[in-house]
DNA sequence: ATTCAGTAGGGTAATTGGGGGA
DNA sequence: CCTGTCCCAATTACCCTACTGA
């Protein structure tokens, strides 16, 4: 009954998670570019326990598209 | 050895972003004048959260093509 | 435990954006 | 009508070393 989701699957999880590289490819810039977006509250991330950011894929996404942050689930 | 494509490979990706300095370097126009298109609409762009401009290889290409971008409105 | 790529951190150079004029 | 260049301020890219993640 642990509706556990394999880690293999967190491409395809609503909740996905991107490094920092990826973010970068996604834009078009530098990975040091994508943290200062976070340092400067631009993109909201969350850190490992070791420090490192991870991004969420359907905020950048919706960045991407030049939409607002879709904060809700528009359903 | 298997010619293996990587996830991303950013030049080969379906969205592949070009820099200003890029496309006017295809051009061989300013980097100025690319923003001047983009500022007319005549080639869609897409910001960085800081404000940049990142176009679309595949529609570059397409102009230099002389191929006519579903973008384009004009008669 | 080890290797290796990626990331964080700071600092500096290059590029970009915007307005204006030629 | 279109493009190249000037100014400025802001943003981004690359340099380094040390640590994290797999």
């Amino acid at each position: 009954m642990s509706p556990q989701i394999s880690q293999q699957d967190r491409t395809d999880a609503p909740g996905a998670l991107l490094t920092p590289a990826e973010v970068a490819s996604m834009f078009r810039v530098d990975p040091k570019t994508v943290t200062r977006w976070a340092k400067a509250g631009k993109l909201s991330a969350i850190r490992t326990l070791g420090g490192h950011r991870r991004y969420s894929e359907a905020e950048v996404r919706g960045l991407l598209h030049g939409v607002p942050q879709p904060r809700d689930a528009e359903v």
